[in-house]
DNA sequence: GGGACGTTTCGGCCGGGACCGAAGCATTCG
DNA sequence: CGAATGCTTCGGTCCCGGCCGAAACGTCCC
Protein backbone atom coordinates (compact mmCIF):
# COMPACT_ATOMS: atom_id res chain seq x y z
CA UNK A 1 0.00 0.00 0.00
CA UNK A 2 3.19 2.48 -0.13
CA UNK A 3 1.77 4.10 -3.60
CA UNK A 4 -1.08 2.79 -5.28
CA UNK A 5 -2.13 6.01 -7.24
CA UNK A 6 -1.68 6.25 -10.59
CA UNK A 7 -2.25 2.07 -10.85
CA UNK A 8 -5.52 2.24 -11.11
CA UNK A 9 -6.12 4.15 -14.34
CA UNK A 10 -3.96 2.33 -16.38
CA UNK A 11 -5.87 -0.65 -15.49
CA UNK A 12 -8.40 1.26 -17.16
CA UNK A 13 -7.13 2.04 -20.30
CA UNK A 14 -5.41 -1.76 -20.58
CA UNK A 15 -8.65 -3.18 -19.76
CA UNK A 16 -10.34 -1.26 -22.24
CA UNK A 17 -7.96 -2.34 -24.90
CA UNK A 18 -8.04 -5.68 -23.38
CA UNK A 19 -11.08 -7.03 -24.63
CA UNK A 20 -11.05 -9.09 -28.15
CA UNK A 21 -13.64 -6.72 -29.81
CA UNK A 22 -12.34 -3.73 -28.70
CA UNK A 23 -8.66 -4.37 -29.92
CA UNK A 24 -9.58 -5.39 -33.39
CA UNK A 25 -11.06 -1.98 -33.52
CA UNK A 26 -8.17 -0.85 -32.62
CA UNK A 27 -5.97 -2.51 -34.35
CA UNK A 28 -7.73 -1.55 -37.43
CA UNK A 29 -7.73 2.26 -36.51
CA UNK A 30 -4.09 1.55 -36.20
CA UNK A 31 -4.10 1.97 -40.04
CA UNK A 32 -4.33 5.71 -39.45
CA UNK A 33 -7.86 6.38 -41.11
CA UNK A 34 -11.28 7.55 -39.64
CA UNK A 35 -13.33 4.65 -39.94
CA UNK A 36 -17.41 4.37 -39.17
CA UNK A 37 -19.10 3.00 -36.41
CA UNK A 38 -20.27 0.02 -38.67
CA UNK A 39 -17.03 -0.46 -40.58
CA UNK A 40 -15.29 -1.13 -36.78
CA UNK A 41 -18.50 -3.26 -36.13
CA UNK A 42 -17.40 -5.37 -39.28
CA UNK A 43 -13.82 -5.52 -38.26
CA UNK A 44 -14.74 -6.80 -34.50
CA UNK A 45 -17.11 -9.25 -36.14
CA UNK A 46 -20.03 -8.29 -33.37
CA UNK A 47 -23.15 -6.86 -33.74
CA UNK A 48 -23.60 -2.93 -34.85
CA UNK A 49 -25.66 -2.29 -31.09
CA UNK A 50 -22.82 -4.09 -29.27
CA UNK A 51 -19.89 -2.14 -31.07
CA UNK A 52 -21.68 1.33 -30.34
CA UNK A 53 -21.30 0.38 -26.63
CA UNK A 54 -17.58 -0.03 -27.01
CA UNK A 55 -17.07 3.07 -28.97
CA UNK A 56 -18.88 5.08 -26.12
CA UNK A 57 -16.64 3.95 -23.46
CA UNK A 58 -13.49 4.23 -25.84
CA UNK A 59 -14.56 7.54 -26.37
CA UNK A 60 -15.61 8.35 -23.18
CA UNK A 61 -11.88 7.19 -21.71
CA UNK A 62 -10.28 9.44 -24.70
CA UNK A 63 -9.18 6.66 -26.57
CA UNK A 64 -10.76 7.77 -29.54
CA UNK A 65 -12.19 10.53 -31.03
CA UNK A 66 -15.41 10.73 -33.32
CA UNK A 67 -16.45 13.38 -35.83
CA UNK A 68 -20.00 13.17 -36.89
CA UNK A 69 -20.44 13.90 -40.57
CA UNK A 70 -23.50 13.44 -41.80
CA UNK A 71 -25.44 9.70 -40.79
CA UNK A 72 -21.83 8.62 -40.39
CA UNK A 73 -19.65 8.46 -37.25
CA UNK A 74 -15.74 8.74 -38.14
CA UNK A 75 -13.96 7.30 -35.14
CA UNK A 76 -9.95 7.29 -35.06
CA UNK A 77 -6.93 7.04 -32.40
CA UNK A 78 -7.39 10.05 -29.78
CA UNK A 79 -3.69 10.35 -29.78
CA UNK A 80 -0.30 8.97 -31.09
CA UNK A 81 0.09 8.17 -27.20
CA UNK A 82 -2.82 5.64 -27.48
CA UNK A 83 -1.17 4.39 -30.68
CA UNK A 84 2.10 3.93 -29.16
CA UNK A 85 0.67 1.87 -26.73
CA UNK A 86 -1.05 -0.50 -28.44
CA UNK A 87 2.27 -0.65 -30.61
CA UNK A 88 3.82 -1.63 -27.38
CA UNK A 89 1.56 -4.00 -26.75
CA UNK A 90 1.74 -5.79 -30.24
CA UNK A 91 5.40 -5.89 -29.17
CA UNK A 92 5.00 -7.61 -26.10
CA UNK A 93 2.18 -10.20 -27.74
CA UNK A 94 4.90 -10.93 -30.34
CA UNK A 95 7.27 -11.81 -28.68
CA UNK A 96 5.48 -14.20 -25.93
CA UNK A 97 4.77 -17.26 -28.15
CA UNK A 98 8.04 -18.23 -30.25
CA UNK A 99 6.27 -17.89 -33.49
CA UNK A 100 8.18 -15.38 -35.47
CA UNK A 101 6.70 -15.82 -38.43
CA UNK A 102 3.36 -17.42 -37.96
CA UNK A 103 1.88 -14.86 -40.05
CA UNK A 104 1.74 -16.79 -43.43
CA UNK A 105 2.64 -15.96 -46.80
CA UNK A 106 -1.00 -14.32 -47.66
CA UNK A 107 -0.62 -10.87 -47.43
CA UNK A 108 2.58 -10.20 -49.41
CA UNK A 109 1.03 -6.52 -50.28
CA UNK A 110 0.87 -5.85 -46.58
CA UNK A 111 4.81 -6.52 -46.55
CA UNK A 112 5.68 -4.57 -49.02
CA UNK A 113 3.93 -1.75 -47.88
CA UNK A 114 1.58 -0.69 -45.78
CA UNK A 115 0.44 2.49 -43.17
CA UNK A 116 1.38 1.94 -39.50
CA UNK A 117 -0.76 4.64 -37.73
CA UNK A 118 0.60 7.83 -39.40
CA UNK A 119 3.23 6.52 -41.22
CA UNK A 120 4.71 3.90 -43.86
CA UNK A 121 6.12 0.42 -43.15
CA UNK A 122 7.02 -2.42 -45.12
CA UNK A 123 9.61 -3.09 -47.04
CA UNK A 124 9.01 0.39 -48.99
CA UNK A 125 9.78 2.12 -45.64
CA UNK A 126 12.68 0.31 -45.15
CA UNK A 127 14.19 0.87 -48.42
CA UNK A 128 13.47 4.85 -48.03
CA UNK A 129 14.88 4.97 -44.76
CA UNK A 130 18.25 3.08 -45.66
CA UNK A 131 18.37 5.61 -48.70
CA UNK A 132 17.88 8.57 -46.30
CA UNK A 133 20.86 7.26 -44.25
CA UNK A 134 22.77 6.20 -47.46
CA UNK A 135 22.48 9.72 -48.49
CA UNK A 136 23.34 11.47 -45.46
CA UNK A 137 20.25 13.00 -44.94
CA UNK A 138 19.54 10.78 -41.52
CA UNK A 139 21.47 9.51 -38.86
CA UNK A 140 19.55 6.49 -37.71
CA UNK A 141 20.59 5.26 -34.22
CA UNK A 142 19.60 3.50 -31.38
CA UNK A 143 15.62 4.09 -32.31
CA UNK A 144 15.96 7.83 -33.10
CA UNK A 145 16.58 9.24 -35.85
CA UNK A 146 18.54 12.98 -36.47
CA UNK A 147 17.69 15.10 -39.87
CA UNK A 148 21.15 16.20 -40.87
CA UNK A 149 22.08 19.72 -42.17
CA UNK A 150 21.49 18.33 -45.88
CA UNK A 151 18.56 16.46 -44.70
CA UNK A 152 16.93 19.59 -44.00
CA UNK A 153 17.24 20.13 -47.31
CA UNK A 154 16.20 17.67 -49.06
CA UNK A 155 12.86 17.74 -47.04
CA UNK A 156 12.66 21.13 -47.97
CA UNK A 157 12.57 20.21 -51.23
CA UNK A 158 10.42 17.12 -50.72
CA UNK A 159 7.78 19.84 -49.81
CA UNK A 160 7.99 18.43 -46.04
CA UNK A 161 8.77 22.01 -43.44
CA UNK A 162 10.66 21.05 -41.02
CA UNK A 163 11.17 24.29 -39.28
CA UNK A 164 7.94 24.18 -37.36
CA UNK A 165 8.07 25.43 -33.98
CA UNK A 166 6.78 22.73 -33.04
CA UNK A 167 4.11 23.47 -30.40
CA UNK A 168 3.53 19.77 -29.85
CA UNK A 169 5.81 17.95 -28.00
CA UNK A 170 5.72 15.06 -30.53
CA UNK A 171 8.97 13.92 -31.46
CA UNK A 172 10.70 14.96 -34.86
CA UNK A 173 11.46 11.47 -36.08
CA UNK A 174 11.36 8.13 -34.08
CA UNK A 175 11.82 5.16 -35.27
CA UNK A 176 9.57 1.87 -35.35
CA UNK A 177 10.36 -1.55 -35.39
CA UNK A 178 9.02 -2.99 -38.95
CA UNK A 179 7.36 -5.93 -37.83
CA UNK A 180 7.54 -7.87 -41.18
CA UNK A 181 11.78 -7.76 -41.76
CA UNK A 182 13.33 -6.58 -38.12
CA UNK A 183 14.78 -3.02 -38.99
CA UNK A 184 13.68 0.59 -38.02
CA UNK A 185 12.05 2.78 -40.62
CA UNK A 186 11.08 6.05 -39.92
CA UNK A 187 7.68 7.40 -37.58
CA UNK A 188 7.20 10.74 -35.95
CA UNK A 189 5.93 13.62 -37.52
CA UNK A 190 8.62 13.47 -40.39
CA UNK A 191 7.02 9.60 -41.08
CA UNK A 192 3.89 11.31 -40.90
CA UNK A 193 4.94 13.99 -43.63
CA UNK A 194 6.68 11.92 -46.07
CA UNK A 195 3.32 9.75 -46.02
CA UNK A 196 0.83 12.64 -46.34
CA UNK A 197 3.43 14.23 -49.02
CA UNK A 198 3.72 10.22 -50.87
CA UNK A 199 -0.17 10.38 -51.15
CA UNK A 200 -0.74 13.65 -52.28
CA UNK A 201 1.36 13.31 -55.22
CA UNK A 202 0.06 10.10 -55.33
CA UNK A 203 3.10 7.74 -55.23
CA UNK A 204 0.97 5.64 -52.78
CA UNK A 205 -3.02 5.14 -52.62
CA UNK A 206 -4.56 3.56 -49.69
CA UNK A 207 -6.37 0.49 -50.64
CA UNK A 208 -10.49 -0.04 -49.09
CA UNK A 209 -10.13 -2.96 -46.60
CA UNK A 210 -6.79 -2.88 -45.26
CA UNK A 211 -3.63 -1.60 -44.04
CA UNK A 212 -1.41 -1.94 -47.42
CA UNK A 213 -0.78 0.38 -49.59
CA UNK A 214 -0.79 0.10 -53.43
CA UNK A 215 2.38 1.89 -55.27
CA UNK A 216 1.50 3.49 -58.33
CA UNK A 217 3.19 3.80 -61.54
CA UNK A 218 4.12 7.43 -60.51
CA UNK A 219 5.44 6.04 -57.16
CA UNK A 220 7.38 3.53 -58.05
CA UNK A 221 9.18 5.78 -60.77
CA UNK A 222 9.54 8.61 -58.05
CA UNK A 223 10.51 6.95 -55.06
CA UNK A 224 13.54 5.14 -57.19
CA UNK A 225 14.41 8.90 -58.63
CA UNK A 226 13.96 10.98 -55.71
CA UNK A 227 15.17 8.53 -53.38
CA UNK A 228 17.97 6.87 -55.00
CA UNK A 229 16.53 3.46 -54.24
CA UNK A 230 18.43 0.16 -55.22
CA UNK A 231 17.00 -1.46 -57.90
CA UNK A 232 16.58 -4.82 -55.25
CA UNK A 233 14.55 -2.93 -52.87
CA UNK A 234 11.19 -5.51 -53.22
CA UNK A 235 13.82 -8.06 -51.68
CA UNK A 236 12.83 -9.10 -48.38
CA UNK A 237 16.38 -8.82 -47.34
CA UNK A 238 17.73 -5.93 -49.09
CA UNK A 239 19.64 -3.60 -47.75
CA UNK A 240 20.97 -5.47 -44.22
CA UNK A 241 24.74 -4.98 -45.37
CA UNK A 242 25.07 -2.05 -47.95
CA UNK B 1 -12.97 -9.61 -41.61
CA UNK B 2 -10.42 -8.55 -43.31
CA UNK B 3 -6.96 -9.35 -41.20
CA UNK B 4 -8.27 -10.78 -37.80
CA UNK B 5 -4.63 -11.75 -37.54
CA UNK B 6 -2.18 -10.84 -34.28
CA UNK B 7 -5.72 -8.49 -33.10
CA UNK B 8 -6.48 -11.30 -30.12
CA UNK B 9 -3.65 -11.89 -28.86
CA UNK B 10 -2.81 -8.04 -28.00
CA UNK B 11 -6.36 -8.10 -25.96
CA UNK B 12 -5.01 -11.33 -24.00
CA UNK B 13 -2.00 -9.35 -23.25
CA UNK B 14 -4.00 -5.79 -22.52
CA UNK B 15 -6.77 -7.95 -20.32
CA UNK B 16 -4.12 -9.32 -18.27
CA UNK B 17 -2.47 -5.54 -17.71
CA UNK B 18 -6.42 -4.21 -17.57
CA UNK B 19 -7.44 -5.25 -13.86
CA UNK B 20 -6.51 -3.16 -11.07
CA UNK B 21 -4.35 -5.46 -8.87
CA UNK B 22 -2.24 -7.29 -11.26
CA UNK B 23 -1.59 -3.42 -12.72
CA UNK B 24 -0.43 -2.12 -9.24
CA UNK B 25 1.90 -5.30 -9.50
CA UNK B 26 3.36 -4.65 -12.51
CA UNK B 27 3.62 -0.94 -11.71
CA UNK B 28 5.63 -1.86 -8.12
CA UNK B 29 7.68 -3.77 -10.21
CA UNK B 30 8.21 -1.03 -12.58
CA UNK B 31 11.23 -0.60 -10.09
CA UNK B 32 13.21 -2.56 -11.74
CA UNK B 33 13.42 -4.41 -8.99
CA UNK B 34 12.40 -8.74 -8.28
CA UNK B 35 9.43 -8.95 -6.07
CA UNK B 36 8.08 -11.86 -3.93
CA UNK B 37 4.68 -12.99 -4.43
CA UNK B 38 4.41 -11.74 -0.79
CA UNK B 39 5.64 -8.19 -1.47
CA UNK B 40 3.08 -8.14 -4.77
CA UNK B 41 0.09 -9.16 -2.37
CA UNK B 42 1.12 -5.98 -0.19
CA UNK B 43 1.05 -3.55 -2.93
CA UNK B 44 -2.03 -4.53 -4.53
CA UNK B 45 -3.63 -5.13 -1.42
CA UNK B 46 -5.58 -8.67 -2.11
CA UNK B 47 -4.78 -11.80 -0.24
CA UNK B 48 -2.00 -14.24 -1.09
CA UNK B 49 -4.48 -16.73 -2.73
CA UNK B 50 -5.35 -14.21 -5.21
CA UNK B 51 -2.07 -12.77 -5.92
CA UNK B 52 -0.81 -16.23 -6.83
CA UNK B 53 -3.58 -16.66 -9.25
CA UNK B 54 -2.90 -13.54 -11.00
CA UNK B 55 0.97 -14.39 -11.03
CA UNK B 56 0.97 -17.32 -12.35
CA UNK B 57 -1.37 -16.14 -15.19
CA UNK B 58 1.49 -13.52 -15.91
CA UNK B 59 3.94 -15.91 -15.96
CA UNK B 60 2.09 -17.93 -17.99
CA UNK B 61 1.92 -15.39 -20.25
CA UNK B 62 5.76 -14.25 -20.49
CA UNK B 63 5.00 -11.15 -18.76
CA UNK B 64 6.71 -12.01 -15.62
CA UNK B 65 9.91 -14.40 -14.88
CA UNK B 66 10.20 -16.31 -11.46
CA UNK B 67 12.78 -17.11 -9.74
CA UNK B 68 13.00 -19.01 -6.87
CA UNK B 69 14.74 -18.57 -3.64
CA UNK B 70 14.35 -20.48 -0.59
CA UNK B 71 11.12 -20.02 0.05
CA UNK B 72 10.50 -16.91 -1.50
CA UNK B 73 9.71 -16.66 -5.57
CA UNK B 74 11.21 -13.34 -7.19
CA UNK B 75 9.23 -11.78 -9.66
CA UNK B 76 10.21 -9.56 -12.08
CA UNK B 77 9.33 -8.06 -15.41
CA UNK B 78 10.18 -10.63 -18.19
CA UNK B 79 11.49 -8.05 -20.71
CA UNK B 80 12.10 -4.26 -21.60
CA UNK B 81 9.29 -4.67 -24.09
CA UNK B 82 6.69 -5.06 -21.07
CA UNK B 83 8.39 -2.25 -19.51
CA UNK B 84 7.68 -0.50 -22.21
CA UNK B 85 4.26 -1.08 -22.56
CA UNK B 86 3.14 -0.35 -19.39
CA UNK B 87 5.02 2.92 -19.51
CA UNK B 88 3.13 3.71 -22.62
CA UNK B 89 -0.26 2.98 -21.21
CA UNK B 90 0.60 4.91 -18.16
CA UNK B 91 1.43 7.49 -20.67
CA UNK B 92 -2.20 7.33 -21.97
CA UNK B 93 -3.79 7.17 -18.40
CA UNK B 94 -2.27 10.29 -18.11
CA UNK B 95 -3.42 12.32 -20.82
CA UNK B 96 -6.99 11.28 -20.67
CA UNK B 97 -8.41 13.35 -17.45
CA UNK B 98 -6.88 16.29 -17.61
CA UNK B 99 -5.41 16.75 -14.44
CA UNK B 100 -1.80 17.11 -14.36
CA UNK B 101 -0.51 17.70 -11.21
CA UNK B 102 -3.23 15.53 -9.22
CA UNK B 103 -0.54 13.46 -7.43
CA UNK B 104 -0.01 15.41 -4.44
CA UNK B 105 3.05 16.97 -2.77
CA UNK B 106 3.33 13.60 -0.50
CA UNK B 107 6.01 12.06 -2.57
CA UNK B 108 8.69 14.30 -2.65
CA UNK B 109 11.33 12.01 -2.80
CA UNK B 110 10.09 10.22 -5.97
CA UNK B 111 10.12 12.99 -7.62
CA UNK B 112 13.40 14.02 -6.28
CA UNK B 113 15.21 11.11 -7.27
CA UNK B 114 13.55 7.17 -8.63
CA UNK B 115 13.97 4.37 -10.47
CA UNK B 116 12.52 3.83 -13.75
CA UNK B 117 11.76 0.67 -14.57
CA UNK B 118 16.15 0.20 -15.07
CA UNK B 119 17.30 3.72 -14.88
CA UNK B 120 16.94 6.87 -13.15
CA UNK B 121 14.48 9.22 -13.25
CA UNK B 122 13.51 12.55 -11.56
CA UNK B 123 15.02 15.78 -11.16
CA UNK B 124 18.40 14.01 -10.62
CA UNK B 125 18.28 12.40 -13.64
CA UNK B 126 16.99 15.59 -15.49
CA UNK B 127 19.78 17.28 -14.47
CA UNK B 128 22.24 14.43 -15.62
CA UNK B 129 21.09 14.74 -18.75
CA UNK B 130 21.07 18.00 -19.41
CA UNK B 131 24.69 18.01 -17.75
CA UNK B 132 25.77 15.60 -20.34
CA UNK B 133 23.82 17.73 -23.56
CA UNK B 134 25.47 20.89 -21.83
CA UNK B 135 29.05 19.30 -21.65
CA UNK B 136 28.50 18.21 -25.87
CA UNK B 137 29.01 13.95 -24.26
CA UNK B 138 25.00 13.62 -25.49
CA UNK B 139 23.00 14.83 -28.44
CA UNK B 140 19.55 14.46 -27.38
CA UNK B 141 17.15 15.75 -29.40
CA UNK B 142 13.65 14.10 -30.73
CA UNK B 143 13.19 11.26 -28.43
CA UNK B 144 16.38 9.70 -29.10
CA UNK B 145 20.20 10.37 -27.99
CA UNK B 146 23.24 9.86 -29.59
CA UNK B 147 26.56 9.67 -27.79
CA UNK B 148 29.25 12.05 -28.97
CA UNK B 149 33.05 11.29 -29.58
CA UNK B 150 33.81 13.11 -26.33
CA UNK B 151 30.71 11.10 -24.75
CA UNK B 152 32.63 7.66 -25.68
CA UNK B 153 35.48 8.61 -23.80
CA UNK B 154 33.07 10.72 -20.52
CA UNK B 155 31.15 7.42 -20.32
CA UNK B 156 34.72 4.53 -20.42
CA UNK B 157 36.18 7.08 -18.03
CA UNK B 158 33.10 6.61 -15.68
CA UNK B 159 33.56 3.05 -16.30
CA UNK B 160 30.62 2.18 -19.04
CA UNK B 161 31.54 0.28 -21.94
CA UNK B 162 29.61 1.30 -24.58
CA UNK B 163 31.23 -0.74 -27.48
CA UNK B 164 29.61 -3.71 -26.27
CA UNK B 165 28.54 -5.70 -30.40
CA UNK B 166 25.30 -5.36 -28.92
CA UNK B 167 24.22 -9.07 -29.00
CA UNK B 168 20.81 -6.91 -27.88
CA UNK B 169 18.77 -5.30 -30.52
CA UNK B 170 17.90 -3.05 -27.44
CA UNK B 171 18.39 0.88 -28.19
CA UNK B 172 21.68 1.91 -26.62
CA UNK B 173 20.12 5.34 -25.53
CA UNK B 174 16.57 6.16 -25.66
CA UNK B 175 15.06 8.95 -24.07
CA UNK B 176 11.84 8.47 -21.51
CA UNK B 177 9.46 11.30 -20.75
CA UNK B 178 9.83 12.18 -17.09
CA UNK B 179 6.52 11.83 -15.46
CA UNK B 180 6.93 15.05 -12.73
CA UNK B 181 8.87 17.74 -15.17
CA UNK B 182 7.85 16.86 -18.66
CA UNK B 183 10.93 16.44 -20.04
CA UNK B 184 13.04 13.43 -21.16
CA UNK B 185 15.30 11.78 -19.31
CA UNK B 186 17.47 8.71 -20.10
CA UNK B 187 17.09 5.56 -20.68
CA UNK B 188 18.06 2.68 -23.06
CA UNK B 189 20.71 0.50 -22.00
CA UNK B 190 22.84 3.71 -21.38
CA UNK B 191 20.50 4.82 -19.07
CA UNK B 192 20.82 1.42 -17.57
CA UNK B 193 24.35 1.47 -17.24
CA UNK B 194 24.22 5.06 -15.75
CA UNK B 195 21.87 3.49 -12.31
CA UNK B 196 24.03 0.13 -12.73
CA UNK B 197 27.62 2.77 -12.06
CA UNK B 198 25.76 4.72 -9.57
CA UNK B 199 24.88 2.12 -7.36
CA UNK B 200 28.23 0.31 -7.59
CA UNK B 201 29.65 3.34 -6.14
CA UNK B 202 27.14 4.00 -3.25
CA UNK B 203 25.84 7.21 -4.98
CA UNK B 204 22.01 6.31 -4.83
CA UNK B 205 20.56 3.23 -2.67
CA UNK B 206 17.54 1.74 -3.41
CA UNK B 207 14.51 2.35 -0.54
CA UNK B 208 13.20 -0.55 0.73
CA UNK B 209 9.38 0.00 -0.08
CA UNK B 210 8.94 2.24 -3.00
CA UNK B 211 10.81 3.43 -6.21
CA UNK B 212 12.72 6.43 -4.79
CA UNK B 213 16.01 6.86 -4.60
CA UNK B 214 18.43 7.95 -1.80
CA UNK B 215 20.32 10.10 -2.55
CA UNK B 216 24.01 9.51 -0.53
CA UNK B 217 26.37 12.29 0.73
CA UNK B 218 29.00 10.75 -1.48
CA UNK B 219 26.31 10.72 -4.71
CA UNK B 220 25.53 14.50 -3.59
CA UNK B 221 29.29 15.35 -4.28
CA UNK B 222 29.94 13.09 -7.15
CA UNK B 223 27.03 13.94 -9.44
CA UNK B 224 28.06 17.79 -8.97
CA UNK B 225 32.00 17.49 -9.67
CA UNK B 226 31.85 14.31 -12.52
CA UNK B 227 28.47 15.79 -13.91
CA UNK B 228 29.21 19.62 -13.19
CA UNK B 229 25.68 19.88 -11.76
CA UNK B 230 24.21 23.70 -11.12
CA UNK B 231 23.86 24.43 -7.96
CA UNK B 232 19.88 24.27 -8.32
CA UNK B 233 19.46 21.11 -9.52
CA UNK B 234 16.78 20.39 -6.98
CA UNK B 235 14.69 23.07 -7.89
CA UNK B 236 11.60 21.88 -9.57
CA UNK B 237 12.26 24.35 -12.43
CA UNK B 238 15.83 24.15 -12.96
CA UNK B 239 17.17 23.32 -16.52
CA UNK B 240 14.58 24.67 -18.28
CA UNK B 241 16.49 27.40 -19.91
CA UNK B 242 20.27 27.36 -19.04
C1' DG C 1 11.09 -33.49 15.05
C1' DG C 2 7.67 -29.32 15.61
C1' DG C 3 6.46 -24.73 14.53
C1' DA C 4 6.55 -20.44 11.82
C1' DC C 5 6.33 -18.57 7.41
C1' DG C 6 5.77 -18.06 2.30
C1' DT C 7 3.28 -19.84 -1.39
C1' DT C 8 0.04 -22.64 -3.94
C1' DT C 9 -4.35 -25.42 -4.84
C1' DC C 10 -9.23 -26.20 -4.30
C1' DG C 11 -14.05 -24.89 -3.91
C1' DG C 12 -17.61 -21.75 -3.93
C1' DC C 13 -19.60 -17.10 -4.13
C1' DC C 14 -20.76 -13.19 -6.75
C1' DG C 15 -20.52 -9.07 -9.69
C1' DG C 16 -19.22 -6.79 -13.93
C1' DG C 17 -19.63 -6.66 -18.48
C1' DA C 18 -20.08 -8.67 -23.31
C1' DC C 19 -23.58 -10.00 -26.14
C1' DC C 20 -27.91 -9.88 -28.75
C1' DG C 21 -33.06 -8.73 -30.04
C1' DA C 22 -36.17 -5.19 -30.33
C1' DA C 23 -37.30 -0.67 -30.47
C1' DG C 24 -36.12 4.36 -30.82
C1' DC C 25 -33.64 8.54 -33.04
C1' DA C 26 -31.39 10.92 -36.64
C1' DT C 27 -30.22 11.75 -41.45
C1' DT C 28 -30.65 11.26 -46.33
C1' DC C 29 -33.12 10.15 -50.43
C1' DG C 30 -37.02 9.28 -53.43
C1' DC D 1 -44.28 12.57 -46.69
C1' DG D 2 -42.57 7.64 -46.02
C1' DA D 3 -38.77 4.35 -46.65
C1' DA D 4 -34.01 3.11 -46.13
C1' DT D 5 -29.79 3.52 -43.71
C1' DG D 6 -26.61 4.26 -39.78
C1' DC D 7 -26.31 4.42 -35.10
C1' DT D 8 -27.94 4.35 -30.25
C1' DT D 9 -30.71 2.98 -26.07
C1' DC D 10 -33.09 -0.45 -23.38
C1' DG D 11 -33.83 -4.89 -21.32
C1' DG D 12 -32.41 -9.33 -20.31
C1' DT D 13 -29.33 -13.44 -20.41
C1' DC D 14 -25.20 -15.58 -19.43
C1' DC D 15 -20.48 -16.53 -18.53
C1' DC D 16 -15.86 -15.21 -17.33
C1' DG D 17 -12.94 -14.18 -13.81
C1' DG D 18 -11.69 -11.82 -9.31
C1' DC D 19 -12.13 -12.66 -4.58
C1' DC D 20 -11.71 -15.13 -0.24
C1' DG D 21 -11.64 -19.22 3.35
C1' DA D 22 -9.73 -23.50 4.20
C1' DA D 23 -6.28 -26.57 3.60
C1' DA D 24 -2.02 -28.56 1.56
C1' DC D 25 2.80 -28.13 0.32
C1' DG D 26 7.63 -26.63 0.77
C1' DT D 27 11.30 -24.35 3.21
C1' DC D 28 13.79 -22.50 7.00
C1' DC D 29 14.77 -22.26 12.04
C1' DC D 30 14.95 -23.84 16.78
Amino acid sequence: MTNMASGNTIAEVASLIGDAARANMLAALMGGQALTAGELAHHAGVTAQTTSGHLARMTGAQLLTVEKQGRHRYYRLASPAVAQAIHALMAVAAEGPKRHHPIGPKDEALRLARTCYDHMAGRLALAVADSLVRQGHLILADGVGLVTESGQGFFCDFGIDLTEAAPSRRPLCRTCLDWSERRPHIAGRLGAALLDRALDRGWVARRPDSRALRLTRLGDQGFATIFALPADWREPGAGHRP
